[in-house]
DNA sequence: TGAGTCGGGTCAAAGGTCCC
DNA sequence: AGGGACCTTTGACCCGACTC
């Protein structure tokens, strides 16, 4: 803030106005600034009328206060270095001083420092004010400090969604080579992909130290939202075509038409906008863990801890995205999209199922079609978020499925889902098991041959983890 | 901050204004230096119930960033001095802030320098570009562009939603007084409800601008969660009900169990967060305004016009909350449950209708259930993106709605909600006409007689635009 | 063409840093 | 625990290219 030079002398005049009633240096306010130096403060004033033996060139570079060299103006006087940063520093902290004499110290460059009493008035005779001096400021120096708003970082997050990274596919082999997926090699990648979600949410700490029934419940949540927005993901390079997992693609005409109709949602809906936004690898595992997350999750215990999660999570994209105005808000509102996508495509696998196109087995069935078997008497009543609870639930009060579709195909009961499963798995030199380390990696679920993956023992969320 | 070179009497600075009496120097007043403590920072903890801020009164004149006196815009957000020179500082320097505190500093005139990291951030969110920062000395003739954020502003939706809103309701009547809403109840408040949306939506300039088709488009699409979101503001005051635009009540408990399930879950899943955030009346508004411009629409054919107003409504509403740190976001996050619980109800509707216990009429046929026979050939392929049309729509490949749900109770045909609409209405001394000035409120619609609004000639959306 | 806008730059006087 | 030498940042003001 530049002031003009001139006007200094009328400055003064408004300290009793803006002064704390308690202020200690109350009785410095009435001093008037001396006026043979005002005179010297004023360039070119002294020389007409004043014959003042000092030429004025020396006064400016002499502080106003002791007589040292000067730096410049500051706060309203002439001064050096010193008297600046005393006046600030006395100033900043309310500093009230006493004289231990008659107030009538000399003050100059070596005694400058023996009364401050004395010192500050001399600041502000010379014309000093306190209202020149600012606030306290940023510091300037760059020392890290981690600022972590909870316990959730990007890094976690990168690093936990690296680990289920197919790397074979990012050597983006030519689109005709690779095969036209049928309603089994959807399922098939669907399962792989839920494995792999099982994978990436257990390389989150925060998850894990959640109760095993409100891991299951997220995990079952939004399980359908994931798979969308992995195959979108994965997609993004594309431009006529959904790729799978498993490396099949879905073109949006050619095959069935339930199918190439979520495609084309998934293209038009999802894949585009997040093309035109270019999304960043942070931003996507942000939105992933926004998903994740989700507090209003059917039979979910802890829900404090989880909205604590999510909001963690949607800071992070947060300050990911602050770089451009209104790119968080539209990564966030693409979650609506992506929820109507999620529950088209359930629709359209209960669909399947009931059709007996699709043979689903009791992972899908769980994670994706919402048996939700696991609910106890406990479960919040107004948790039914899910949108296939609401569809195709157990809930007594659902017509259709109850009344209506099972009268067709009746529905299995899924309640040996929730029995104790055992701690280790059946032998299989594929698997992991919970008593090993752990090393299940995506060679052993998005590259495992077909056969043999859709037999896996391992068909519950529980199983897994 | 600009002090005039050439006036004396200026000598009261700025900076000597804000001194406050009270400024201890030491502490930032204004900032809250929070511990980094997560719970403080759960938007139900946040101390800061932020009270609506002025409208924009020469908002143009005022800096975006620090609320300053404005020079003019500078990459792409009308700034003042300071932010303009900082932020040039700091992209050419690629500086990398730290905040200190937990990154919801106050940046004011006064606090834009305690803290860099807020002040780029707000400078970013503010709309500036780091495009907009040029290199040396050398002037890229780019000119024109990045700005026009748009023209929707919170003033017009603010009297928007005054205009569409019961202020018989405001004096909360004692809720004991209040009846319990039965089914026709309920289905009569919804038509009411919906036909005031079209008067809201009717309000906004940029809906009026679209065609006509398109305008039913976004009426249609997202008619369900403006009914739920309504209810939700409605019954803000209250705890153990929804309050319905007819002032009939949901309780929990002790209606039709259908009923107060989804009551239960608009109280327990919007209710209860929109209350811990405390929403204002201008967050509100943006978050109407958001849902309704929705571009994933069915038939939408303006799909870029609508973005933007969407991507309007949405900075609108993210500078409506930058003063709280994740508050923007639990708000959009709020939208994907508002989803969730309006396709539930519109299921609990069908389900009504088809089991013979709703009388839903033609209105609520095709805002609410999804009725598209509006759409025509050039309908977007990609575009299936409302609940309603998954679970019932006319679509041929629907079994739930042509093979099992049609055998039982026939859908009637509806292609005659899209034959030309006469332009004037069947004379009824209530309703407006196309051809009369626009007259009709909520003394008309929410107000009306039940006896009188149920048998209203006003069955489709297209006769009420 | 001439006023307005918005890029650029400058530098006095604020600020902060850190050894003594 | 300040003091003060020394360095950084701020922002009011100016310039110039471009637009209308």
């Amino acid at each position: 803030m530049k002031i003009s030079g001139t006007s200094l002398n009328l400055s003064v005049t408004d300290y009793g106005i803006t002064l704390d009633p308690t202020f200690t240096m109350l009785e410095f306010d009435g001093l008037r600034v001396l006026p043979v130096q005002t005179d010297l403060l004023i360039p070119g004033h002294a020389s007409a009328s004043a014959p003042d033996p000092v030429p004025q060139q020396s006064s400016m570079n002499l502080c106003a206060i002791c007589a040292d060299r000067a730096t410049g103006k500051h706060y309203g006087a002439s001064s050096c270095d010193g008297c600046k940063g005393f006046f600030r520093r006395s100033v900043r902290k309310n500093h009230a001083y006493t004289c231990r004499f008659s107030r009538q110290c000399v003050v100059d460059k070596d005694k400058r420092n023996q009364c401050r009493y004395c010192r500050l008035r001399k600041c502000f005779r010379a014309g000093m004010r306190k209202e020149a001096v600012q606030n306290e400021r940023d510091r300037i120096s760059c020392r890290r400090e981690g600022q972590a708003v909870g316990t959730l970082t990007i890094d976690v997050l990168l690093q936990a969604e690296a680990f289920t990274q197919n790397p074979s596919q990012n050597l983006m082999r030519d689109i005709n080579t690779k095969k036209i997926a049928c309603v089994g090699d959807v399922c098939e990648s669907m399962k792989q992909q839920l494995l792999l979600l099982v994978e990436w949410a257990k390389r989150i700490p925060e998850f894990c130290t959640l109760s095993v029934d409100d891991r299951v419940a997220l995990l079952r949540a939004h399980s359908a939202e994931h798979l969308i927005l992995g195959v979108a993901r994965r997609s993004l390079p594309y431009n006529d075509i959904i790729l799978l997992g498993n490396d099949f693609i879905i073109p949006f005409r050619g095959t069935e038409q339930e199918m190439s109709k979520v495609a084309s949602r998934i293209f038009e809906e999802l894949v585009r906008p997040l093309k035109e936004l270019n999304i960043t690898d942070t931003e996507f595992v942000c939105l992933k863990t926004i998903v994740f997350f989700a507090p209003d999750c059917p039979g979910l215990q802890c829900v404090q801890a989880v909205r604590r999660l999510r909001f963690q999570a949607q800071v992070l994209l947060d300050e990911a995205t602050s770089e451009q105005r209104g790119r968080f808000g539209e990564l966030l509102l693409l979650l609506t999209t992506l929820q109507s996508v999620a529950w088209q495509m359930v629709e359209q696998l209960q669909l399947m199922r009931l059709l007996g196109k699709a043979n689903v087995d009791s992972l899908l069935m769980e994670m994706l079609l919402g048996e939700e078997a696991t609910r106890g008497p406990e479960a919040l009543p107004a948790s039914e978020s899910n949108p296939e609870a609401l569809i195709f639930s157990t809930a007594a009060e659902s017509v259709l499925s109850r009344g209506i579709l099972t009268e067709h195909i009746p529905m299995p009961n899924f309640t040996s889902v929730i029995l104790p499963v055992p701690s280790t798995l059946p032998e299989d030199p594929l698997l992991p098991t919970h008593t090993g380390p752990e090393v299940f990696t995506h060679e052993q679920a998005a590259d495992m041959p077909r056969e043999m993956s859709s037999s896996l023992a391992m068909p519950t969320v529980h199983t897994c983890l």
